[in-house]
DNA sequence: TGCCAGGAATTGC
DNA sequence: GCAATTCATGGC
C-alpha cells in the first residue's frame, strides 16, 4: 500500500479511515455546511451524521433497513465511522466505509492536480487557499440527478427546498442523538407519482415530468450508474443527454459528482463564470472561447478546477 | 412595480 | 439548424 493511497480498516468499535496526504477535513465541513437547507446531511460541531439506505444496496427492497453514521476527524489524522444507532454487519460496515472514500474521493491522487495548477494563474491562488478540498461526490445516481434538475431552477435557495420538500415527503428519517438523518426518497416511490404531486412541493411541472421519468427509468432498471460507469466518458454523457430533462449542464455535473469522472466540465456554468469573473476582476463574465481555452489548460482536471472555482465563490460572500 | 436570474425544452423561422 | 420563447419563483 502506497502512502499516497487511501485506506480503511474494520476495527470493531469504529471504522477507521486513513485518508491520502492531500486530504482537508476542514474543507469538507465548510463544503457541507455551505447552506442550513441541506437536509441529506447533519452537522454537530466537527461531526458529520449521515443516514445510508441498506434496501436498494443489497437489492432486498426491505423497509426501514438503513445505516447511520457518525463521521469524525482525529488527532491522528483519521477519519472514524462510528454507528450509533446500532451494531452493523461487517459488509455494512464496508459498505460505509466505501461510501466515506467515494463520498470523499479519497481513492484520487491529487499531485498531478496541484502541479498543474501552481503553474496556472486562476487556479494557483485557490490551491493554496483550499489544499486539501476534494470534489464532494453525491454517490446515489437518483439524488445526483434530482439535485442537478432541481439545480437548473434560476434560485439555488429555490432548488434547497424543492429537494427538503421531496425528501421529507417521500424519505424515511431517523433520530438519533438529537439529530435528524433523512434517507433520499427509493426512485420506485417517485416512479408512480404523477406530475400535479410536485407540484406543491415547489416543482414546476416541467421538472416534476423530468424526475418521474428520470425514476421510472431507475425504477426499471433501464438506467443505473453501474451501467454507465462501464460506458467510456464520451458514451456515459451521451446515454444522460438522452434523458428527458437532462441536458449539457446536468449531464456534466452528475458526470462530475455521481459518475466522478475528472474530465467533467460544465462549461455553462453560471456559477463557474461568475468565479472566474471574481478572480481574475474582469469586468464582465468570460467569453465562451475564454471558458474553452481554460479548459483545455486544466486538461484531466477540469472537474477539480470547477469545483475549487465553485469553492471559491463562498468565500467572495463571506 | 418591473425586471432579472439558470438551464432545458419547445416553438418559430 | 439556428435563435427566440416559455417555464415560474423570488430578490432587488
Amino acid at each position: 500500500m502506497s502512502a499516497t493511497q487511501a485506506s480503511w480498516m474494520d476495527r470493531q468499535e469504529y471504522v477507521e479511515i486513513i485518508p491520502p496526504p492531500d486530504f482537508s477535513f476542514r474543507e469538507c465541513l465548510i463544503f457541507l455546511s455551505r447552506s442550513d437547507e441541506e437536509i441529506m446531511h447533519t452537522i454537530q460541531g466537527e461531526c458529520i451524521y449521515k443516514a445510508l439506505s441498506l434496501s436498494e444496496r443489497s437489492g432486498q427492497g426491505e423497509a426501514g433497513c438503513m445505516l447511520l453514521l457518525k463521521i469524525t476527524y482525529t488527532n491522528h489524522r483519521t477519519l472514524h465511522i462510528t454507528f450509533p444507532e446500532q451494531q452493523p454487519s461487517d459488509t455494512e460496515r464496508a459498505l460505509a466505509a466505501q461510501y466515506v472514500m467515494e463520498w470523499f474521493d479519497l481513492d484520487k491522487d491529487l499531485e498531478a492536480y496541484y502541479q498543474l495548477g501552481a503553474k496556472d494563474s486562476l487556479l494557483a491562488p485557490l490551491i493554496t487557499r483550499y489544499r486539501g478540498l476534494r470534489v464532494i461526490g453525491i454517490p446515489e445516481l437518483f439524488e445526483a440527478l434530482v439535485w442537478a434538475v432541481a439545480g437548473q431552477q434560476i434560485h439555488l435557495g429555490l432548488a434547497y427546498r424543492m429537494k427538503r420538500n421531496l425528501v421529507q415527503q417521500y424519505g424515511r428519517d431517523i433520530c438519533i442523538e438529537g439529530t435528524q438523518c433523512w434517507l433520499f426518497p427509493e426512485p420506485a416511490e417517485i416512479a408512480v407519482l404523477e406530475p400535479e404531486d410536485l407540484r406543491p412541493l415547489k416543482f414546476t411541472t416541467r421538472k416534476a415530468e423530468y424526475i418521474i421519468g428520470i425514476a421510472r427509468q431507475i425504477a426499471e432498471g433501464s438506467l443505473s450508474r453501474s451501467e454507465l460507469l462501464q460506458l467510456d466518458p464520451q458514451q456515459a454523457r451521451d446515454r444522460l443527454l438522452a434523458i428527458r430533462g437532462v441536458g449539457a449542464w446536468t449531464a456534466d455535473y452528475v458526470r462530475m459528482k455521481c459518475l466522478r469522472d475528472p474530465l467533467a466540465f460544465p462549461i455553462a456554468d453560471a456559477g463557474l463564470h461568475q468565479a472566474i469573473r471574481a478572480q481574475l476582476s474582469l469586468p464582465h463574465k468570460p467569453e465562451m472561447a475564454e471558458l474553452e481555452a481554460w479548459g483545455t489548460r486544466w486538461a484531466g482536471w477540469q472537474a477539480y478546477a470547477t469545483f475549487y472555482l465553485w469553492r471559491s465563490l463562498y468565500d467572495e460572500r463571506g
